[in-house]
DNA sequence: GAGTCAATAACTTTCGAAAGTACAATATAT
DNA sequence: ATATATTGTACTTTCGAAAGTTATTGACTC
């Protein structure tokens, strides 16, 4: 008789340990991904692995071209760019539906999503190897910036919010020794957002997230900003 | 012996097929897409459109939940809304970049592109089946409009775009009887919207596009609009 | 030594069958 | 009669092998 089907059954499914490993730099840019070699690391037939990379194919983190397999998206310090621009773009819309319907209980998730992410922040802080935290601070980080924008009132703005998040975040793992994770400045940035959210401060709070986000757009975080390719925006008030 | 390869061979692919079908509503909201059963319609197995479900679906063209199955996504108003706010939060973004970068050959491109959509609309208004031409004007209304944005310089942003308007153009076909062509205003829009990028007047080809689109976000293109969901942008400029 | 060409190897895609799961209809018990 | 098993059916998912495509190797030519 086999085994007893909790020993056997894997914890995560492959398209989520793909999709994770992606993020997190297990392949690197444009590196292909051959489905006979990685069913062994994900305890799966290969073509299983092939239909969670076709669903991967779909959200853009992988790409396929006939007859030619599946690679790891390429990553440029342009991707990377055009990413935190995208998300930018988004958060700035989402915030300010967002800060204007949120109620009483996005005030309370907002708070709690905020205390969880400090938390983290300082521990990061305290300790000289922040590296082993940033999986649990970049998984906060999501928590607390999805929480900001989640009264925005449109679940496809949401969408297409968490593709550029994830998309992001992948770029700054590749870009950044500390995954985009900043000792100094990373903890007040969201500081500042969460108070100008909570005081429904909406240029204020844009501003806070510009400022978040505008030092990774020029490429190097701790170095000198380059200048940025997306400037500022100066679209008018109609 | 069998037929002669160029006989037997399927002229689009089942991955198109399918996405297009989609858009242009061979299946109701929410219908479930059984592959057994369209194996037939697609001339191929069950295998090959599952797959191209699966891309669909991280596309979010389909959804798909473990052991149940796919669905063509469900559309309402309020989707419909999402996606037309989605569309011009992109496009204001995109509009403001392409036109600061957009060479001699955009301005090339963007004017065949709107000369070949203004042909077809005049076309359109020429007739009382305006039904016939609605596969092609929605071409060439992609192309103009790709095509204004196609300077903006980020391929990701440019992605987004055509994400967020394939989706607006299922659920307009799903929403509209003539699949959002209206026969008197859209030459008109399509031309201030040529006019001004040309003259590269960022704030009134922002302003062009905004009339454009917000009449769908009311949620009825041709009778009185609903208040819309999302306001006008009162953003700072920051 | 560079450039073809054929032969081989490696991988991708397609396929149909087997195993697994959800839903519906019928039977059994309380 | 209502609730709970039981069986059957339809579909989904997984699988491994067959067919098709691309890349690589090595022999041969110039």
């Amino acid at each position: 008789m086999a085994a007893p089907k909790f020993m056997t059954k894997e914890l995560t499914d492959p398209y989520d340990a793909l999709r994770t490993g992606l993020i997190w730099g297990r392949w690197s840019s444009g590196e292909r991904l051959i489905p006979q070699h990685l069913k062994q690391e994900f305890g799966c037939t290969s073509s299983v692995l092939r239909e969670a990379m076709l669903r991967l194919a779909g959200e853009g983190f992988v790409v396929s071209e006939k007859n030619l397999g599946f690679r790891a998206v390429a990553h440029t310090q342009e991707t990377f760019r055009e990413a935190a621009h995208l998300r930018l773009v988004l958060e700035r819309e989402a915030v300010g539906l967002s800060l204007a319907n949120g109620d009483f209980d996005w005030e309370v998730a907002l708070s709690a999503a905020h205390q969880k992410l400090a938390y983290v922040e300082k521990q990061m802080m305290g300790t000289s190897d922040a590296k082993q935290y940033v999986r649990h601070w970049s998984l906060q980080d999501w928590e607390f910036h999805s929480t900001v924008l989640s009264a925005c009132g449109s679940a496809l703005l949401m969408r297409a919010y968490k593709s550029a998040f994830d998309t992001f975040r992948m770029y700054a793992v590749s870009a950044y020794p500390n995954d985009g994770f900043s000792q100094d400045i990373t903890a007040k940035e969201h500081l500042d957002i969460y108070e100008t959210a909570i005081a429904r401060d909406v240029p204020g709070c844009i501003a806070a997230i510009e400022r978040h986000l505008t030092l990774y757009e020029g490429g190097n975080r701790t170095a000198d900003p380059l200048p940025p390719k997306f400037p500022p925006n100066k679209q008018s008030t109609v």
